[in-house]
DNA sequence: CCTGGCGTTGACGCCGACGTCAAGGATTAC
DNA sequence: GTAATCCTTGACGTCGGCGTCAACGCCAGG
């Protein structure tokens, strides 16, 4: 198999697994012409990468999965390196939901008080809600 | 006040500040040396910035709150444009949050069943859990 | 006068994962 | 034969928010 072919069948492109094996990842054989020749194992091999990246995994993440798969292994993460990932995951996953959550909470508290701050506004002046502009036309335009 | 005083002030660079100028947000004023000349406004327009850039805004999305604070208003969110932006970035949070958590939980079941396979794997091989390696050394190091 | 510390503009560097173009050689279809 | 399609390497572009360096101007202290 060649290098189009694989990137049709793993759905991506041949820049990205040509970038793979500048990357040291996904090596590969060369033919009589210098084309690169794949087998099945890199269809599993890339199956594993993609699978990693669509779940935000940095590339350098799913070294460990390759070289788990490369050694003869079954599964990219029967290997301790690529559990150790796996965790390390977790853990960042964990921080960065934590982190979204509390910025959530803190826009989600200014956006009530500046609709309460903007109705009040609205009802001591009888403007619209909608349009309080004070003077809200830039001056410095020209 | 001059714009190294500024940066200092509100705790950034004046390469910052200069880059916000050059994005349109923060004009400045200039002396007769060229200097840039800042106010107490200024203060409080970065003080705004730096918030929503902590809140993981863009900077374009901080615009509406700059540009409401210069057209007068006491608090960037004052405006309709704000409030938008607050609520598209509450929409944009959670869509956030649920992909990661979504994330997580598949992580999560990976991590468990690949740490079953190997307990099971050793319970069959007798093998240590830390160190199954069937044939781990990689072959084309050379 | 020299040094040091502020200011100015301009321009390149960084990171990650590729996209895209260039210029050529090989293969395949008709 | 020839056109279309595939392959090769090399190198620059992208995006955001600056960092960092270069080369220079302005001013105060000793």
């Amino acid at each position: 198999m060649r290098i189009g072919e694989l990137a049709r069948r793993v759905g991506t492109t041949t820049r990205t697994l040509r970038y793979y094996e500048s990357r040291g990842l996904l090596p590969a054989r060369r033919d009589g012409n210098g084309y690169r020749t794949y087998g099945e194992d890199d269809v599993r091999l890339l199956e594993q990468i993609r699978t990693l990246q669509d779940f935000g995994f940095e590339l350098e993440e799913t070294r460990p999965f390759v070289e788990c798969l490369r050694s003869g292994h079954p599964a990219g993460d029967s290997c301790p390196a690529s559990v150790a990932v796996y965790r390390r995951k977790l853990g960042e996953l964990d921080a960065l939901i934590g982190e979204l959550t509390s910025v959530r909470a803190q826009v989600g508290a200014e956006l009530a008080r500046a609709e309460e701050a903007m109705a009040g506004l609205a009802a001591d002046a009888g403007a619209a809600p909608d349009g309080p502009e004070p003077r809200c036309e830039l001056r410095g335009t020209g």
